[in-house]
Parts: C-alpha cells; sequence; structure tokens
DNA sequence: CTACCGATCCCCT
DNA sequence: GGGGATCGGTAGA
C-alpha cells in the first residue's frame, strides 16, 4: 500500500519527461545497506533529459540493445551504465511503456550519511587507480575528507560513486520504498528553488539540433550543481 | 575479430 | 589546456 507521498511522486511520473525532469529537482535520492549502516539521503539538484530514439545524444538512438533495454520499461525504472570504463550514472526512465526516455541524475546535495559518501567515494577512486602506493591512498583519503559536503555529488560519475550505484541496479524499481536505491517525496517544508533550463553537457557528437536543446535543468544558485 | 569512443573526473603542466 | 584510468557498445573489416 502507497501512501500519500509515494501516490503523489507516482503520479508525477505519468506526465511528459520534459515536465518530469524539472519536477525531480528537490526530490531525494535514498541509499540504503550495506546492512546496519546509515543510509545516505540527498536532494537531487541537476538532471538532463534524454528523449531517444530520434534525440542522437541519448542511448536510444541505436534502438533497443541489452544496455538500453530498461528504458523501454516502466517510468520510474533505473537505467545505469558505465561510461569511461569506471564512472556509472543514474537515470530515471520516463515516458509510457515502449518509449525509451530517461533522465540522467547529474548532480545531488548530500543530506545525510555523509560519511558513507565520503567512504563510498575514496573506494571508488581505489577502484580506478588500482595501482596505487600506501601513500597515493592517503592521499586520496585527505583529500576526500576535505571535500565540502555540497560537492561530493557535483557530478554525475561522482553521484555514481558516492551512492554506490552499482550496474546491478539498472532496471530496477526506484519508486520501490523498499528498494535499496530509491526516490522519495521531499519533506514539504523544504524550500523548492528557482529552476534553470540549459543546454546537456558532453554531448557535442550528437551534434545540432541536439547540442542545443534547453534538457538540462538546475536549482538556480545551488552550490552542489556541476559547472 | 579489432578499432574506436564515450551522457567523466582528477592531476599535472 | 592535456592526458591517463578503464571497459562495454557499436560499427566495420
Amino acid at each position: 500500500m502507497r501512501n500519500a507521498g509515494d501516490k503523489r511522486l507516482a503520479a508525477l511520473f505519468e506526465r511528459p519527461t520534459l515536465e518530469v525532469a524539472p519536477a525531480l529537482l528537490g526530490l531525494h535520492l535514498v541509499r540504503t545497506g550495506p546492512a546496519g549502516q546509515p543510509s545516505r539521503t540527498g536532494r537531487i539538484v541537476e538532471v538532463e533529459a534524454y528523449l531517444g530514439p530520434a534525440d542522437q545524444a541519448s542511448h536510444a538512438r541505436f534502438g533497443e540493445t541489452p544496455r538500453s533495454r530498461p528504458m523501454y520499461g516502466r517510468a520510474g525504472t533505473a537505467y545505469v551504465y558505465l561510461v569511461y570504463g569506471m564512472y556509472r550514472c543514474l537515470n530515471v526512465v520516463t515516458g509510457p511503456l515502449g518509449t525509451p526516455h530517461a533522465i540522467l541524475v547529474r548532480a545531488v546535495e548530500p543530506l545525510t550519511g555523509i560519511e558513507q559518501i565520503r567512504h563510498a567515494r575514496l573506494t571508488a577512486e581505489r577502484r580506478v587507480h588500482r595501482s596505487w602506493s600506501i601513500q597515493d591512498g592517503a592521499r586520496a583519503s585527505a583529500r576526500i575528507g576535505e571535500i565540502p559536503a555540497e560537492r561530493l555529488a557535483r557530478g554525475p560519475g561522482l553521484v555514481g560513486a558516492a551512492f554506490d550505484v552499482e550496474l546491478s541496479m539498472t532496471g530496477s524499481d526506484l519508486l520501490d520504498p523498499g528498494a535499496a536505491l530509491r526516490l522519495e517525496a521531499a519533506p514539504p517544508d523544504e524550500p523548492a528553488g528557482r529552476i534553470e533550463a540549459s543546454p546537456r553537457v558532453g554531448i557535442a557528437f550528437a551534434g545540432r539540433p541536439w547540442t542545443e536543446q534547453p534538457w538540462r535543468f538546475s536549482l538556480a544558485g545551488n552550490p552542489s550543481v556541476s559547472g
């Protein structure tokens, strides 16, 4: 049985993708586990909409493949992919069944579980730099310890690292209140903030008009929005 | 099968 | 401003 907040959340996803994207701003991303560890939560502050398969910046531009299959599923499904062989990026699927729309979560403002997030960031870096010496690891640990909380998930790759987004989570239901990775409605007392729209980042390969569409949405002035 | 490149991030120059 | 880390997907031989 869904409570009132869950119902509002589910209703949100029945709207067109370009309306859902700005509406995701302010929602909470929640990560629980491993068992016994405090959960991590953060406020979504930056997203990008991908309106495949026509959208030449979308992974759905190649049609339905094993990787893109979750995008064709129900709205609220997670689409997780690997970029540059190391960073996992989280998308929220939107649109009706069979319509491969998705919204990339580009930045999150950490709210709780900050130490868990720092630990996850360090683990992610260690995985990339397998050949690190003891000193390298110590340096990275110190550096991450100095990063202000609002910058710990400022960028899509960092969101994946900070919240331990796993490839195995692709296709999972982000609206399931029991899921290890999920979305939750923001508390009603949390201020929304002004929303800005701008062109999407890192998609020069797509060419016009896709590079110019203002399909990136962010909370104006929020320090966790990526540059 | 190989070649190329990506919805990235960090460090060095 | 440039390059390294690292690997799955796609395209072309």
